[in-house]
DNA sequence: TTCATTTTGTTAAACGTTTTTCTGAACAAT
DNA sequence: ATTGTTCAGAAAAACGTTTAACAAAATGAA
């Protein structure tokens, strides 16, 4: 059974005073007159009791329990548990906790944890929502709880933070269409996602910006896993024969890789790959690979310092930021000119 | 501003019944007598405010609030994120919430966060101490708060779910000798914590049931990341020239990997490699790498499912469980005989 | 009929805070 | 002497629950 912790009333008692005397006192930053001797009494009754106030009962009256979640689709994606390290180091800085919850990218399974944080009682909520979030975001809205969106926006007027995947699939594409790469093929999550659909715009501008024509390029997309992006990466290196893989997801960039490897092609000799994200392994392959590193950690503790700021601060109009990531050029691409 | 949810009082106004006895219909379990017109007039009027009980309000009564908190050493560490893992999948499939936090190993931060734990009232913590964490475990335990220790063990008669670490080294480098290595370096993660000694220990029985002589072998231990990994093999495979090094940390296991390859030396055929645990990359690398698979996701699970038990069922007296690892066979240790 | 028991429901106290309101002083100014 | 102001502190209500204790019917047994 839990013991029990010192209690304003125990203070009271012991330094001869009323419990609403104790509470002043112990807030300290209002106004209320208390002599010295009966302060002094209090708090040294408070640290003989090793008084610590119960956070329940203070949210109970409407103070903040400096209490924060964020919910994220998986926590194994490297690019999920940079944003939740960020968010983390972030809200803890400011003395505020996180709770951390997956929803494996289910909507009924992001409904139920959505709710049951709103029950909870939670000061703010970080969420990078599935692909029919709208109902749960809305659910938050209506419970009248700070929110932040990361990565995924959904709805209008809403903070939110991700980052220009048109313009970060632009520029990877750009440098592999600088080295002269043609052929080049596109492996992608099939996602409704907004960020999956920038991303292949980005890409198909830049291959139009370059005058390639739309049969030099192929567009695949597969599940959001390496099983998936195996086969199709073997389909399209028999028929297609690209120079160049944009591969749009770090998930399913070992499918690729493999499937290369198993066809007995070397990168970048015979094939280029650029990866959009890093995976963990992208340093320690030979060659390493180019990427294009994600501002992750930042989507983490931006998100994090907007909605502590909403939650302490003046309410501003929603914004909507969008961080850029930048091409880390290593030797997975070969140049052709 | 926060959204007025609806309240028994709610219930009990549109009902019309007393607060009490709404409260008595919505748990349900008690054995007070309601009549059914009562009691479907009450079952409606919650529908219709759409009641969310309050947690707080519950906890502050003593009934337990389903949330856990899990303290680890770094989110980062493929390690820990899998711990994780298992324990969230098997908390949320018991409707338990989990707090996640992460100490940084930092032994002052771990104070600083339990006792924030504690404050917040959550029903149970799960943790993965630092190496003085001692304080923090008494910290909890004189709290009353249910607690299970993961991975490193502290103190006496205290739940703990963790893995052999002795026996886990001990047949990894027995896979290594009966591969006729005999000139083997163990690098290692400098540490006082009792799993590292363990597989030092495990390291070491088996060079000596093997009959191998002590100066065939070298130690080496250095801080916990590849930049500090990457000297000291350099100079032991200069001075030392081992056929075969046991690592015993997945994350220093890159450090190596750049050593060897930076001194042009080919896995496996100048030098084999074991990894205690699997980096993410060890199935991406070529060769692909001859781990150890840890029972990370089971550590975590098991602890999450030893918690609840001990939250609802009878109490145990403390158990102390160690699971096995086993050794997954690729390509990176090569046979001698 | 009378008393005990069962059924149905209400009152009120409690959990640990915060905060409004109230009660007295002490002191000064009229 | 009366009124007003400033200080110092306490009492009490409130937040949303749970639950022990009570009250009043309805039912049954004698």
């Amino acid at each position: 059974m839990r013991k029990k912790q010192a209690t304003l009333k125990d203070i009271a008692v012991l330094a001869e005073a009323s419990v609403a005397t104790v509470s002043w006192v112990l807030n300290g930053n209002s106004r209320k007159y208390v002599s010295e001797q009966l302060r002094e009494r209090v708090l040294k009754a408070a640290k003989d009791l090793n008084y610590q106030p119960n956070p329940l009962a203070q949210r109970l009256k409407g103070k903040s329990r400096k209490l924060l979640a964020v919910v994220v689709p998986q926590f194994e994606n490297i690019f999920f548990n940079h944003i939740v390290i960020g968010a983390e180091k972030y809200a803890n800085s400011q003395g505020y906790r996180l709770l951390i919850c997956s929803t494996d990218d289910h909507p009924q399974k992001e409904w139920e944890l959505v709710n049951q944080l709103i029950a909870t009682w939670v000061d703010g909520i970080l969420i990078a929502p599935t692909y029919s979030g709208e109902d749960a975001v809305k659910s938050i809205l209506g419970a009248g709880i700070p929110l932040v969106l990361l990565d995924r926006r959904v709805g209008k007027n809403i903070d939110y933070i991700g980052m220009d995947n048109f313009q970060i699939a632009y520029t990877g594409t750009k440098y592999l269409l600088e080295q002269k790469h043609r052929r080049i093929g596109y492996i992608g999550w099939e996602s409704p996602l907004h960020t999956m659909l920038a991303r292949n715009q980005g890409f198909l501008k830049a291959v139009e910006e370059f005058g390639v024509s739309r049969d030099e390029i192929q567009i695949r997309k597969c599940a959001r896993n390496p099983e998936s992006s195996y086969p199709i990466t073997k389909e399209l290196l028999a028929d297609f024969k690209p120079t160049a893989f944009y591969i749009d997801q770090n998930t399913i960039a070992d499918g690729v890789v493999k499937a290369i490897r198993d066809a007995e092609l070397r990168i970048p000799e015979d094939i280029s790959v650029i990866i959009h994200g890093e995976p963990t392994w992208a340093v320690m392959n030979i060659p390493e690979f180019t990427c294009i590193a994600l501002p992750d950690f930042e989507i983490g503790s931006e998100g994090a310092k907007l909605l502590i700021e909403k939650l302490e601060g003046a309410s501003h109009k929603p914004k909507e930021i969008y961080l850029s990531g930048n091409i880390v050029e290593r030797a997975s691409v070969r140049n052709l000119n």
